[in-house]
DNA sequence: TGAATTATACTTGTATTCAAGTCATGATAG
DNA sequence: CTATCATGACTTGAATACAAGTATAATTCA
């Protein structure tokens, strides 16, 4: 056996592995809005060739997270309000579909019971990063919440678009929780919403969706007028 | 100058054009669902090399329209009544939130105006070709005309994701509309769309897109009867 | 004869090489 | 001193070369 202690090599393509690196360096801000990168730079960094970085910038491009220049260079894609009010339209409106589409089967089938323990868990999670001051790990315990919320609609495409979206809102919203300030309102109404959801009131459980996810709008300009630099326009 | 005849050549890098020319081929269905294809067979057909062929395919590959087997070989993506019932809900969310949007400056603002114009433009030339028999621009008038209906919330972005939606659609849509038999009834749900629009009145508005965007469902089990071969599942 | 094994001819994945555009710098001509 | 034009050091874009995996055909051996 050519590998007899079981260490694994990643079988994933060097594409992906420098996809999920790059992307991750870009939401987590430490590659910062409007930093000039380059395909060789990204290339040493993550011990590859030029080849697999390209393809995985080809993918980034598409999601506007980073920007080309021809024969100039690259740049991590500057946030934009208009960008981020557009992805938080959509976001809205299909987390908004999916919840109408979901809340039938929440009480009644299989889903239910499943569901209600892993919610639990996402909010506990949640809780434990708030109280340690972990803004990642918070957020991404919000995304898990907000997951589960999609899951009973059964529809990968959906809920890959609105992570597609929350990308963008993201970098704002890290920013924004530096201090978590406004997190135990954000937990609270996650909490609101699975009790209205339990109890079975679709115009309130949506009113209450319609409303967290509206909140981001105030963070805009907060995080612009104390971090100019990384906004555009 | 080098090029005194101004035979402009196509500026767009080739990954552009090779992503174009593929996608096109595939929604046109000339690469029909479920054949195989190369990358060296695609390189020799659009006279370039491999590599701005695979950016494109990069780019194909999240769209879905295309998948790829390590070391094997690649293929256009059999269509999933899965995965066009999941467009289709995205599509619908994203249309009707847009509508509900973009309804209050259908008179009051500028884009009342000069949008009435090109609506109407838009559904002649949607008779046109459905007199013509001409499918393929008949599906392009179509998304013309949808692309203002949403064009009044202003968002680019849900625009271009209801843009990849459609992409999965129309491969359906094309094979229905093969004996152009409910074209007349399509046109006419979107003169109706538009008198109920110019009336003012929301609530039918919503309900009329929304059955028309639905009227796909029935199709896709007939299509699927007289196209076996071009599904998965 | 038949099953296991080795060649072989493909494929995609990745690295490397070459081409061509951009920009700053500095020499040069007026 | 100023404006213009080479020059060179960058960049991304594209082509080619090489590596490695897969499936099929050919071959060997029992």
């Amino acid at each position: 056996m050519a590998n007899p202690f079981g260490m694994e090599t990643d079988r994933r393509s060097l594409s992906e592995q420098a996809y999920e690196a790059i992307r991750e360096a870009i939401l987590s801000l430490r590659l910062e809005p409007g930093r000039a990168v380059y395909e060789n730079e990204l290339a040493n960094m993550l011990n590859m060739s030029r080849t697999p970085v390209r393809e995985a910038v080809r993918t980034l491009l598409v999601e506007e997270l980073i920007e080309v220049l021809p024969q100039r260079g690259m740049k991590v894609a500057l946030i934009s309000e208009k960008k981020v009010e557009e992805a938080r339209f959509v976001r809205e409106s299909l987390e908004v579909s999916a919840l109408r589409a979901a809340i039938v089967g929440w009480h009644t089938n299989e889903w239910g019971a499943r569901l209600k323990d892993e919610v639990q868990a996402a909010l506990a999670a949640q809780r434990k990063s708030a109280e340690t001051g972990d803004v990642l790990g918070f957020l991404e315990a919000d995304e898990w919440f907000h997951r589960l919320l999609m899951a009973a609609a059964d529809n990968r495409t959906l809920v890959s678009i609105v992570a597609q979206m929350r990308a963008h809102l993201n970098r704002v919203r890290t920013l924004s929780l530096q201090e978590l300030k406004n997190v135990q309102t954000l937990i609270e109404e996650h909490e609101q919403l699975v009790s209205v959801l339990t109890a079975g009131d679709e115009e309130r459980a949506v009113s209450l969706l319609t409303h967290h996810l509206r909140r981001l709008q105030q963070d805009v300009a907060v995080v612009r007028s104390q971090y100019p630099l990384y906004f555009r326009d």
